[in-house]
DNA sequence: CTGTTAGCGCGTTCAA
DNA sequence: TTGAACGCGCTAACAG
């Protein structure tokens, strides 16, 4: 039947087929399937539409990609996948991009800044028509500098580059309020009469950790509390890292201490299973909260206290952004958050 | 400097440029750079890569998809990319893929079977090296027929398919092995002293759903127990899924039950929450078990006694088997499954 | 080992 | 409105 048959390597049916099968030309079978101005008969019309039904001719978006100049796919670059708050902003940024029709190609950093940056350059190999970055930005590390020429390079050839982070690289960029929501936490806590308090906090060149920590701060500071800062420990941005976190905090002794704020909600609950495994009554003995509200939170017991972070509009937020022709590179996004008062932090009287 | 300065639309330096700017042919620098069989001077070598690395050139990857009938990319579908079990899954998938170089695209298909074949044939343009559907199969689902026949179209040109699931179509399949591990959580259950079961499933068209309520079944049977049906509730495969169930379960009465098998972990910690909102104590008055091991199950209070999956593992396997050319379609793998005795299910006395 | 040339599948001019 | 011809960026013969 088909020319296939007598071919070693089976091949999908070409643009080409479908205009033999429907007895036009190349071009009108290209204008009929895929021509943004439907100027063709309706006879041919539907002879191509129903040449292509028959022999289930896909589009090949590569060579379409090729042909206009401009590919249907943008990257989003996380840090880890499985983590929930990655996955959530994934599954915003994927719908939206679905409802444009163009597809999400996905990498994962684990937080490699290395890694990030070779990422980059092989994933605008595709050409995407953007590349959304998400995750803690570093401060002090030299790699930021590469990254952002990298970036610029991109964007100088016609790509758009979205950050979910801070703004401290010149791209547009959706912001989340990290000082605000952790100033905020910081005050209702206070109000729930907790004074005494210590932090697990990331990797001080992680800007996230930096604003969450320095915002929870400010907070006190309003009250006229302060921590000390023995009474802030450094771990990794996992549920392991919340449990050494944890353990360097039952070390130095937790007796003064009635609230330990975990910088992320994966963080907290790695800290929580840490102090539980040492013989506290959460919360009785001591209060956590967390950040970020990932769904786990309030599955925990005792639920934990949180700051919503609304992750899935987040990354719809930015894949808008960067389909949008009218963004410019110094747009900001602020995305508000919002404080969770759960069970671990009860009311003090 | 380039001929872009007066261009409107800023372009990426293509394999010309450089050519142009090292002095030498367009296929010697394809050769340079890109070429597998590195026939070509040292010099020349050196000239082209200076001149790539002075233009920033990215070579593109829908051009070179093009010319040699060949992608770099697979693509995912997943049902939800922001529940653990999926996220899992894609870590894997995703992590093997980069270590061959090829990118992945993922797409969700919100159990929608219909949305899930239209991806297909939207994703089958991307040419991608494999398409891999990961997910429940379902059972007399008109669709499934449809999909089947436009994975084999898709199949019949050269790609390849690869199904986390149920081997119910004609695909290379990584197998889940629910059955089996349900049975022997159901063993391992009995051997802790439950003897009054209650279960809240998925929708019965659900494969997964229904190996793991009848091999569950048949591990009790073995021990001369049964589940009276009416003790068998069906809600989504959600966390409100499992608090509908649980209500639902509620309202019939749980007078005569001491432990309710929810057939994964997120219904189960759905099914927790309720119970516990219900005025249950966990799981003093009432045990429960789910199936998975998200990360979660194991900072829940009780901790979820649970069927380990190797999530991860599978989406790796899954990759493999679709990049592998000696996989034929009638491959199977299956995957083994761990129980995992928590608190949730303490032994009774 | 190098350069020339002909494709890959498709969009889009340009005449007809 | 249609079709022929060219170009997109790249690879893979082919000849030198």
């Amino acid at each position: 039947m088909s020319v296939d048959e007598h071919r070693s390597t089976p091949v999908p049916p070409t643009l080409h087929d479908v205009a033999r099968e429907a007895g036009v030309s190349l071009a009108t079978a290209s204008r009929a399937l895929n021509g943004s101005t439907r100027t063709v008969n309706e006879t041919f019309r539907r002879r191509v539409l129903d040449a292509a039904l028959r022999l289930n001719y896909t589009p090949n978006l590569s060579a379409q990609a090729v042909a206009k100049g401009l590919s249907s796919t943008i990257s989003l670059l996380v840090s880890d996948i499985a983590d929930p708050y990655f996955s959530s902003i994934a599954a915003g940024a994927i719908r939206a991009a679905d409802e444009q029709r163009i597809a999400t190609t996905m990498a994962v950093t684990h937080r490699d800044h290395e890694r990030e940056l070779e990422l980059v350059r092989v994933l605008r190999g595709q050409r995407p028509r953007a590349i959304i970055l998400t995750g803690s930005r570093w401060d002090g590390v030299a790699s930021e500098h590469r990254l952002s020429d990298e970036l610029a390079a991109y964007e100088s050839t016609g790509g758009r580059v979205v950050l979910v982070s801070q703004r401290t690289l010149p791209f547009a960029t959706v912001q989340l309020g990290n000082a605000t929501g952790a100033r905020e936490l910081a005050r209702e806590l206070v109000g729930a009469g907790y004074r005494r308090f210590a932090v697990i906090a990331g990797d001080d060149r992680l800007l996230t950790s930096r604003e969450r920590v320095s915002g929870f701060a400010e907070g006190l500071a309003e009250h006229g509390i302060a921590i000390h800062p023995s009474r802030i420990v450094r771990a990794e941005f996992t549920r392991d890292g919340g449990r050494q976190g944890a353990a360097e905090l039952l070390q130095l002794g937790l007796d003064d201490v009635d609230l330990v704020f975990a910088v992320n909600d994966v963080m907290a609950i790695g800290a929580m299973s840490a102090f539980r495994a040492a013989g506290l009554r959460l919360p009785e003995d001591l209060a956590v909260a967390g950040y970020d509200d990932i769904a786990t939170s309030r599955d925990v017991t005792p639920a934990l206290t949180t700051v919503a972070v609304p992750l899935e509009a987040v990354g719809e937020h930015a894949v808008r952004l960067a389909l949008d022709p009218a963004t410019d590179s110094s747009t900001t996004e602020p995305v508000g958050a919002t404080v969770l008062l759960r069970e671990s932090t009860p009311p003090r009287t």
